[in-house]
DNA sequence: ATGAAAGCGCTAACAG
DNA sequence: CTGTTAGCGCTTTCAT
């Protein structure tokens, strides 16, 4: 036979009072006699009761738990950003469910729908572009959603990133200041607003301010993965490129290595800065140069400002910029 | 004025049925005849109707959706679990709550009962050791629980894993055969039975095999982090061990390049093989020698596990163990 | 401080 | 093939 399940129902009779009062108990509401309380509590303990968070979903419309929308775990930009995620959201009580989303148009829909009807309180979406679809729907429904890491132009929903265009600015700068004249830029598409308008202009502003021309052949869009980074770097040196900013760090990794696999002298004879400071930038040799970005903090930071969003608490300003730095690490001259 | 809720009550209404038959079309009954089928769902899209997940669950008693409790999502062996598990569970229609609990003993118990109070209908766990209190609240419930990349030698419960012992006596005894005679076994804590049990044992099977006596000194036990690979290495040339077998990539890789650091030209002077075969075995150089798990399989295997015991199918074997391999790479001679 | 009662939105017999 | 009717377990007015 099946173990009944015990529910609130038990716990009043048995304590010889409503269930409205177990309920009581059980949030924390401070109009229940001590005495009562401790009755009830003891009940509780006695039988093991365990309150089912799905009926208690069900009548007070709040699930306290958020979909997080991510393209890939294994990312660990991405995962970095997952665990401050978590983090925050253990801190105020929510469950996250994650969901994979490979950056599959279609699937990020289907993933938001089913999102969307498990009743989740919040949303927060990472990713590298924001089809329309996902905008109107985003804006349709009016569960509060959070894009971090992930920049959208028109975004009306909450954001936290950091401001790519300085940081991107600052290692093409440096870049030159080291007396690099022909750096390449290499990103995933450029149809992706971080890559082709943030990241992009911060490079045609330093390019400008040296005085030096634009020069498209050292634009590389590819995906991002170690493999394609390890065959970029015959590329790169057929364009003549002495430096090279990348803006995913598998992919600069394979860049690195593509080079160093080509008895290239890292950094006397070609220099790259990554974009992401996960810590597989220290994990390798020499030493990835990168921008810095609080990863952790991005995710914290996110999931602080859905939790107030869900509360509907006044927020000064949604879309928020963090800090970031640039390190430089064993890949660039000093 | 908040936007009302549509509910299969409006949709019933609108199109003239029954409650009933709204809930069928939904659910795909075939009991519905295609006008009436065709009628209702055009009410449906036209009304924009979103089945609620949550009061579905209530009444059903299932919630299609799983948990699943993590160490910790940064690190890439968890990450590749990970994913696995959610394509799968995404294939048959599962979401996934994700909780990372940083092995701690307090918050995995904390987590487990959200998770269960949730209404969870399975649970997977991936984790270096399991409680005796997770022992027994595993047993206690009746929500079947899947072991990812995990072993429990009193488990009762499902799991997923490689066979760890002869891995392990497979490597040290290539190791031994390339001339090692001085091995070090470098893991977490003993007290974790993946490696106080199964990798010891394959490491003094191995040993004994070839007459080489157990040195104690030659063990090592530290936390799964870069940072303590790193600071491992001077204990091992201090003892002398010309070769390593490492328990985790990070770890492994904080010891390459530990040594590489102090410049020991690996792997002539110094070979290691690590245990995870994590996309960062790749990433370094000299590229890790690794036993080869299939991770992503190891979770996707196990979410399948699961949904047949959620199902509550008849599974001839709850204990899986998938097949390994060891790749020779650039770490260890030739 | 406590109880009664009406839902929350849906599924699942059961009946026809 | 379709409708009726109970719940699922809890929160939340509204009384008292």
């Amino acid at each position: 036979m099946e173990k009944q399940t015990i529910t609130i129902y038990d716990v009043a009779r048995e304590a010889n009072v409503s269930m409205a009062t177990v309920s009581r108990v059980v949030n924390g509401n401070p109009n229940v006699k001590p005495t009562t309380r401790k009755k009830v509590l003891e009940v509780i303990d006695r039988l093991d009761y365990r309150p089912n968070a799905v009926a208690r979903g069900l009548a007070s419309k709040k699930t306290t738990t958020v979909g997080v929308i991510v393209p890939d775990v294994t990312n660990l930009y991405f995962s970095s950003l997952a665990r401050g995620i978590d983090d925050i959201a253990t801190m105020y009580k929510y469950n996250i469910i994650l969901a994979n989303s490979d950056q599959n148009d279609q699937k990020e829909i289907q993933v938001l729908n089913t999102l969307l009807a498990k009743q989740v309180d919040g949303i927060i979406y990472m990713g590298h572009k924001i089809t329309d679809e996902m905008r109107a729907e985003f804006s349709r429904s009016k569960t509060p959603v959070v894009l971090a890491g992930t920049v959208d132009p028109d975004a009306q929903v909450g954001s936290v990133n950091i401001d790519y265009t300085e940081a991107t600015e600052q290692v093409i700068t440096q870049l030159i200041a080291k007396g690099n004249k022909k750096i390449s830029f290499v990103s995933g598409a450029l149809t992706e607003p971080i890559n082709g308008i943030y990241r992009m202009n911060g490079y045609k502003k330093a390019l400008k301010k040296a005085g030096i021309n634009f020069d498209e052949k050292l634009v590389f869009e590819t995906e991002y993965s170690y493999q394609a980074g390890e065959e970029m770097y015959n590329k790169l040196a057929k364009v003549g490129a002495t430096a090279a900013f990348v803006g995913d760090d598998e992919l600069a990794i394979g860049i690195l290595n593509g080079a160093l696999d080509h008895g290239i002298k890292i950094p006397e004879k070609f220099e790259v800065v990554t974009s992401n400071n996960s810590k597989l930038t220290e994990m390798v040799r020499p030493r990835l140069s990168t921008i810095t970005q609080p990863l952790y903090d991005i995710g914290a930071v996110s999931m602080r400002l859905l939790t107030k969003l869900m509360n509907k608490e006044e927020v000064e300003e949604k879309t928020i910029i963090l800090p970031h730095n640039i390190a430089d690490r064993g890949t660039t001259k000093k």
